[in-house]
DNA sequence: CAATTTTCTGATCAACTATTCAACATCCTA
DNA sequence: TAGGATGTTGAATAGTTGATCAGAAAATTG
């Protein structure tokens, strides 16, 4: 009925984020190789056949379930960024948030993990090596801009732009890693990145 | 005829390396998911029979793997780092060395990271949660104690010694990340990286 | 209420999975 | 060269995978 392809939307949307919600639960508790339509189907509570309906297929769900969890990520970190109003401030905000997010919904960040290093596109090329896509990466996009925004105004100092977002980025997804969150809060943890970075990217003194 | 049960070995080691290689070549074309017992004996010239001859199990084949690969990764900074005199030293002779390892062995660092993101224990464990364990992680407790031992010795100044190792170590696996590593070389990408790590534990000016 | 569309299931499918096993080949030793 | 250990294979095993299809159930429509 609907003029565009895409908006194939009805009230059975509910069964589709249902169904994401349950992929989400499955890769936490078993990993991307055993989540199998069989295991996702069973913590749903419904059928396998009833997953092929809604998704055109295995690889459609996983698609549109890690573009459920990016866009869900991005939008917590941007909202907050939004409010900072020096580009130093945007940096310790977007550090902040970032592991404020992973903290708060840390299922959704080990499922993000599990897809970004497991998916493989049709051509057999990781989804880990795609990150330079508008889509796939729009904070490590919005990290860059801080980054060279502070710089062109004088608040940084020189350094490679991408880099050092890389360099952050990396540290914050450290934070899941074991002997770091088990021993500390995000606050804590983000505190001392802050502190670490900070000093990275400030002006020589000389 | 062995004493020890670990030393059953043979001419036929060379099959025992040669099957491994063909896993980690596996690894690098197809992805840890699809690297089957079949395809594996495919790319060895073998039958997947031998495999199960060689190895009591799938998972000891993978584990038998990383453990090599980590070994051989380990021993190659490990050997390099040696040869600072100070702490400094050995601190930038670590972040370049990890980067000519993955520069000169990709693959070799592309099927760890297949095997540590995808892997799990038999009781659901990721191997990306377990890095604590002595023999997991030689490399992360080494630049633990370069740092722990400059901040002692004065050459450093003051920061949480686990962050920091972690951090390093996080923006050392970025080099792999598209749109760094395709634009720049090893060289190049460690001169900033140890820039950006030598402003970040220097100690304090004030 | 009747008719039509949408939603959902159980059964079925061929293709794959890891592992086992009997048989065969090769090697080393005595 | 005889004999026993070691190495190797093809076939068979039971189990799981993603996907399909006819038809039932439910919802929506007229």
């Amino acid at each position: 009925m609907s003029s565009r392809g895409e908006e194939q939307s009805f009230i059975s949307d509910a069964r589709r984020t249902q169904i994401i919600e349950a992929t989400i639960a499955t890769l936490n508790e078993i990993g991307f190789v055993r989540a199998s339509l069989a295991q996702i189907a069973k913590r749903a509570g419904i059928s396998t056949a009833l997953i092929s309906y809604h998704f055109g297929d295995r690889m459609d769900l996983i698609n549109r379930t890690i573009q459920t969890l990016i866009e869900d990520n991005a939008s917590f970190v941007l909202e907050r960024v939004k409010g900072g109003r020096s580009c130093r401030e945007r940096l310790h905000l977007f550090i902040l948030s970032s592991l404020e997010y992973q903290e708060t919904y840390p299922e959704r960040f080990v499922a993000l993990v599990e897809i970004i290093f497991n998916a493989r596109t049709p051509d057999n090329i990781p989804y880990y090596m795609l990150n330079d896509e508008v889509d796939a990466e729009p904070l490590l996009l919005e990290l860059r801009t801080i980054l060279r925004d502070g710089q062109v105004s004088g608040e940084f100092g020189e350094f490679n732009v991408v880099i050092m977002a890389n360099t952050i980025q990396g540290a914050i997804g450290e934070y899941a890693s074991p002997g770091v969150a088990s021993r500390m809060d995000a606050a804590s943890y983000g505190a001392e990145l802050v502190r670490i970075f900070d000093r990275a990217v400030s002006p020589s003194s000389d």
